[in-house]
DNA sequence: ACACTTTATCATATTAGCATGATAAAGACA
DNA sequence: TGTCTTTATCATGCTAATATGATAAAGTGT
């Protein structure tokens, strides 16, 4: 569903988002946890800071902190800098045009389901996925 | 969504369903028509024969026809040679096990998307999206 | 200024998906 | 049997995603 880098992106967003109270959180520790290669993260949450989800700190006591409210944090903000999975959903047989209009044999049928992964990415935040603040698994 | 591949196998599919009434489909004539490399899509094809989705006929007059009535033809039956969607989507964040019992932090919210995917692949048939019989944009 | 910690970045390797070109094998039919 | 048409398969190349290792740059505290 998310490319392995996208996932890396959410998961590690979810970690800094659970973790990152206070005090930032650093790339080896998060690595660790998450099992994620270590320099490849790295250049991840360079790119999240990149586009303002996260706020990179360096030097000692340095690390990532959340660059927005995790209420205001959607599932797609964070992971379109990696997929772009609005225009990858649009049309299941690959047509550069499907619309009602110009439907493709599955238009009809897919447009609901795509409707709803689409939904989904846009409508939850990292908020809604900790909820109420119990340790969670990512 | 889907990969390269499987999004031929299915145009691919759609097109014997509809032009290999009475006589197969050869493979020049679906790469030219839905500009598909030929020799790609010839191991395409012939990866769907092996599972009994087509059926290939050699030497003159041969191609593909269907292996399976169009109205017991699933698109996840398509698809799944070539993208393991089944699994794909089981867990958004990737976890090897992740079940109501074993809930990722998206767990709860994402399973309902993923379903929908799920029943789409497994519920539609191609007859479904060649609908009436009109010709259809594939 | 210096030492230390941390992120940023560069160079490169590995792998899988996608694709092409050439040749082999099978079947139809004169 | 021989020739033609068609699928089957082999060998190879290209590109992007994924990953690793080494080094540079930035900031903190003494």
């Amino acid at each position: 569903m998310l490319s392995q880098t996208a996932e890396y992106a959410l998961r590690a967003v979810l970690y800094v988002a659970e973790h990152a109270t206070g005090r930032p959180v650093r790339v080896a520790e998060m690595a660790d946890a998450l099992r994620i290669p270590r320099n490849y993260l790295s250049k991840i949450l360079h790119q999240l800071a990149h586009n303002g989800v996260l706020v990179s700190l360096r030097g000692k006591a340095g690390g990532f902190q959340l660059g927005v409210r995790p209420d205001r944090l959607t599932l797609s903000a964070v992971v379109t800098p990696f997929d772009r999975i609005e225009q990858q959903r649009r049309c299941l047989l690959g047509r550069p045009q499907c619309s009602d209009r110009t439907a493709c044999a599955a238009h009809e049928r897919w447009k609901d389901v795509a409707g709803a992964v689409a939904d989904f990415f846009r409508d939850t935040t990292v908020a809604d996925l900790l909820g109420n603040g119990a340790t969670v698994r990512i």
